[in-house]
DNA sequence: AAACGATACTTAACATGTTAAATGTATCCG
DNA sequence: CGGATACATTTAACATGTTAAGTATCGTTT
């Protein structure tokens, strides 16, 4: 259906090459937000890596500092992580005693997760230089703005939701 | 409905656990960018894996296809990769003859890269189900708004450029 | 209670991200 | 010319992303 093939187009930026009919490929939104987001990760990765932290690493200590417990499944989901990572991180995390780990006694599957003494020392150690960054970050890009910008991803997201990955001739559309 | 426990603070929504004083972890920047994207992503990868392509390799592809050769470094600041994921990469794409890859004559350190014709079938196999999968995106949550979070994010990107990433008492800062 | 299916992780396997080091070339400079 | 440097790319090593399998446990059904 509907070949619309406008040959020599309007709008595509594209320069020469060979032609394979897209938008420009820096002007796509995965782009816009892979580079929005190491722009902004690369101002905080140095001090982390100081304190022996990656990235995920603190988004799990950060998750586990704002509650007392927590079930590893539903860490995954707060700490935005996928299964497999968060078991080898927690698996590393509670070697170097800065989570506790307890099976939890009404379900042997389960397990619960809890920041340790250890944790939260480190965390009051990366937490100020952390702060520091985001404030400048706010600072220059002003708050009002980052403050809308996280609006319209989050209602991105939620346009999203919804929506069913794109499978090919897939038929099974009711669960 | 969350519950929200509107605590007494100041605007802190961290409910309870060990206090570390920090925003909360979900309404941050980086958590924000990465939802989102991860939301974007999640509706491309099952038709690329389908063809048998990475989110990445995609990228090197499309990058490749709106220019007749580029140079290796020059083409990993196109597709936002970093050279030892894009050397893995390429050396992957050049076994399966979806690239050609050739060194510089008058300089042996560099090498050159372009699309074959089997890369070029490969892009216009899947390029169809990937502009509908973004049109469909852009349908949803609004060509306007689109285009308004890209400006914004881009201006992100701008407002840290020159920052540079945060080392710790580190004095080099002229030059 | 034994069988079956669902759940909560964990392992495995492969690809990429990230930093550091290695390799091979090119360039500069005395 | 020869040695020090800089540069382009690759390799190495470790951590995470991503999907598929595996393991143990729980619930339910018969």
């Amino acid at each position: 259906m509907a070949k619309k093939k406008s040959h020599d187009s309007s709008d595509d930026g594209a320069p020469a090459g060979r032609s394979v009919p897209m938008r420009e490929f820096s002007r796509s939104l995965p782009m816009s937000l892979l580079r929005a987001r190491e722009a902004v990760m690369r101002q905080f990765r140095p001090s982390l890596r100081q304190h022996g932290l990656t990235e995920q690493q603190w988004r799990i200590l950060r998750a586990l500092a704002a509650i007392e417990v927590i079930e590893v499944t539903e860490l995954a989901r707060t700490a935005f992580l996928l299964g497999p990572s968060l078991s080898r991180i927690l698996r590393d995390l509670e070697a170097r005693h800065l989570i506790e780990r307890r099976t939890v006694k009404t379900d042997q599957r389960r397990s619960t997760v809890s920041i340790s003494e250890k944790g939260l020392k480190l965390m009051a150690a990366v937490a100020p230089s952390s702060e520091a960054i985001y404030a400048d970050i706010t600072r220059r890009y002003g708050a009002r703005k980052l403050a809308e910008l996280q609006q319209m991803l989050g209602e991105l997201e939620n346009s999203l939701a919804g929506l069913r990955p794109q499978e090919e001739t897939d038929a099974t559309a009711d669960e």
